[in-house]
DNA sequence: GAGTGGTCTAGACCACTCA
DNA sequence: GAGTGGTCTAGACCACTCC
């Protein structure tokens, strides 16, 4: 490419601030000083700057210009893929066993952090999903069924009901939580492990457009690592 | 404001694509035809378009078109800030503890990580982080020596390694992984909690400029939770 | 070859925030 | 009030990829 690009110029910004040409704190030249410099648009240069702006590295704020952070908060990204495809991804045979499925009401633990009052229906699913015929993450799930009404035809022991609440339910707002816990009765025997042996949970919440959908808890023997690369 | 705003129109496609008026897989009209329909630029439709794209939640491709994405890879992000941070937006009091800090040969588990050769020069430091004085990490770090020589002349004792390494060695890259496991003799005696409990683990390794520089395992209580939002 | 997204330009106006 | 970033427009050319 003959003209500046965006990204070379990001690239330049970010190995001024790295060698300390800018130190943290500082306040760079404005946007219409740096288009200049790099001989493109105003535009162009605020690409680069947004972009860097997103990645913690620099803040910006009107009439004030843009600085340095001084401590550049730093952002972990994960992809959370189905179960199925983070199993085969790493080479392993996937599979899946239904535990339990039953239509119940929600406990009060469950519709509370739903947000939801008592007396709702809910389809409570208990299942295994298995990395190489060993177990890999152990699903406690509850599903509203008035959120998603058409799961209460769904056969879950053909498919896993976050395969099924992706395709059907999807792009849905999400909150997630990940802590260790001691397994309970239930997450040891599906696991194989001691009961109070640690293990990996991840816990979410979801809501399509606003109403609650589900809550389930994940469930991983203490082999299993979150990794990514920042 | 009164012309339409980026923001809104990728908002107008997110409706349509969670009402399914788009189905996962379906194509998505031309940005030129949005545009049009939007009585908006096509700058404005990209700038929009482009953002769906990094959510996961549509495909783009020349010539092909977009599509929307068939099994959305969702990414969760989480913020890293330093431990006295995220303490202090707690809105709890924090304190920090030096345990130890010693020179010293790294074992081999730690320089094998690091991809360093037996007989390199390490800073191993032992330190607690408390929120409202009750423990909140336990941090138990290796810094190489000849990759940041400075650290040679701090003091601990004032000052947090991470907070010093963030200040004078920024904008590293860094492997980052989480996982639960049950607390050794160490953990367990600084953390307060019985060993072999359950307790959530951080590990990170960070460069800089593809050198090694330290490799630090943060220890949390089982209550602690890491949380985001999708 | 042709269609679609990726990006750049030049100019403009707005919105926020500091002084 | 004034300076800086946030965003929009209209037009343009390019690059990739499918046919």
């Amino acid at each position: 490419m003959n003209r500046t690009s965006w990204k070379d110029i990001r690239e330049e910004l970010e190995r001024r601030i790295a060698v300390r040409e800018w130190a943290p704190g500082a306040t760079l030249p404005g946007e219409e000083t740096l288009a200049v410099e790099f001989g493109a648009s105003r535009a162009t240069v605020n690409r680069a700057m947004q972009d860097l702006a997103a990645r913690g590295l620099i803040e910006r704020k009107r009439k004030a210009g843009s600085k340095v952070s001084a401590n550049p908060v730093r952002e972990a990204r994960f992809v959370i893929p189905l179960v199925k495809q983070e199993v085969e991804a790493s080479g392993a045979r996937y599979d899946y066993s239904l535990l339990s499925s039953e239509f119940a009401e929600a406990p009060e633990l469950v519709s509370a952090r739903l947000q939801i009052g008592p007396g709702a229906r809910f389809i409570h699913v208990r299942c295994l999903h298995l990395a190489d015929r060993a177990p890999y993450q152990y699903e406690d799930r509850w599903i509203h069924i008035a959120a998603v009404p058409e799961v209460e035809l769904v056969d879950f022991r053909t498919i896993g009901p976050n395969e099924w609440l992706v395709a059907n339910a999807p792009f849905s707002t999400a909150e997630y939580a990940f802590f260790a816990a001691g397994a309970s009765a239930d997450e040891a025997s599906a696991l194989g492990v001691e009961p109070g042996s640690p293990v990996f949970v991840g816990e979410r919440l979801t809501w399509l457009a606003r109403r609650p959908i589900t809550l389930v808890r994940m469930t991983h023997p203490p082999t299993h690592r979150v990794i990514t690369r920042l």
